[in-house]
DNA sequence: ACACTTTACTTGCGATGTAAAGTAAATTTG
DNA sequence: CAAATTTACTTTACATCGCAAGTAAAGTGT
């Protein structure tokens, strides 16, 4: 039998994600920027420099979104698009400094954000749900 | 500081439901439902006929996304759509015959895939998980 | 070399997400 | 009771999602 509603894991994580995401929606779009894009700055200057299937999968896009995102974004000046001397299927995409001053500008901000959270659950608690979310992600 | 992607909750929570959607939408394509119509039905199955307002909230859906369902789903005769008597902004939405059909023809394997998911975390960290889900949408 | 397959990425399409503006019915206010 | 406000829902606009098909470069086999 199907669960009620209010206990279906899908939409609970659904519930959750939106819940976390509107305040840094909302942040992010001073300066212009979606979440979307804002992983791909947080990926590009956590690991620096990637081609385009890694910072995907790093990203959690579809490929196809990625590619248009990065279209946006580089029109923006956010990142860098270069060929691979080698590959030269390849993209190597790279934040640019306009990338990283978004990034720092809004870091801390995210950070509470996330903090809040963190508080409201605990720390144990909150890493608990971090490792379980995890799980789900290893089939 | 900012975490990890790796350890991001807004990331780690899109990778868990990403996760979980994907064999379900590849499911519902059989009947040539969305995830989110499914949801609708599922609201709908378990609540009885219900207003706009509140369905897109059971449904975890924004309004405007509930506006253009509701008329594709009501083409497709999965549900109906009738003014209140009293108050003739409000629609009453039900589920139909044929919406209910669906939601017996998937309820068995849908239960199923969630099923693989609490056996993988076992039964306990799976309410676990929910509940701390919960905690995060109550703020 | 040549055809075949794989890989990396792009494009197209229909549906949804998000924000903002619009409409119409109900309620409140003066 | 007429004007202002609120509520319930619709429409619009732009970006993204998810799937499928397409393109081009690299690799593989013969």
């Amino acid at each position: 039998m199907l669960p009620s509603t209010s206990r279906s894991l899908p939409i609970v994580l659904i519930r959750a994600r939106e819940n976390i995401m509107a305040p840094i929606r909302k942040m992010l779009a001073d300066s212009d920027i979606t979440e979307q894009q804002w992983r791909v700055l947080r990926v590009l200057a956590e690991f620096g420099p990637t081609d385009a299937s890694t910072l995907a999968d790093r990203a959690s896009l579809l490929f196809p979104s990625l590619t248009r995102i990065a279209q946006t974004m580089k029109t923006k000046g956010l990142i860098t698009q270069t060929a691979d001397q080698n590959d030269r299927r390849r993209q190597s995409i790279a934040i640019t400094p306009v990338g990283q001053a978004v990034i720092d500008r809004h870091a801390d901000e995210a950070a509470q954000i996330v903090a809040r959270y963190k508080e409201r659950l605990g720390g144990e608690k909150y890493e608990q749900l971090l490792d379980l979310l995890l799980l789900l992600d290893e089939g």
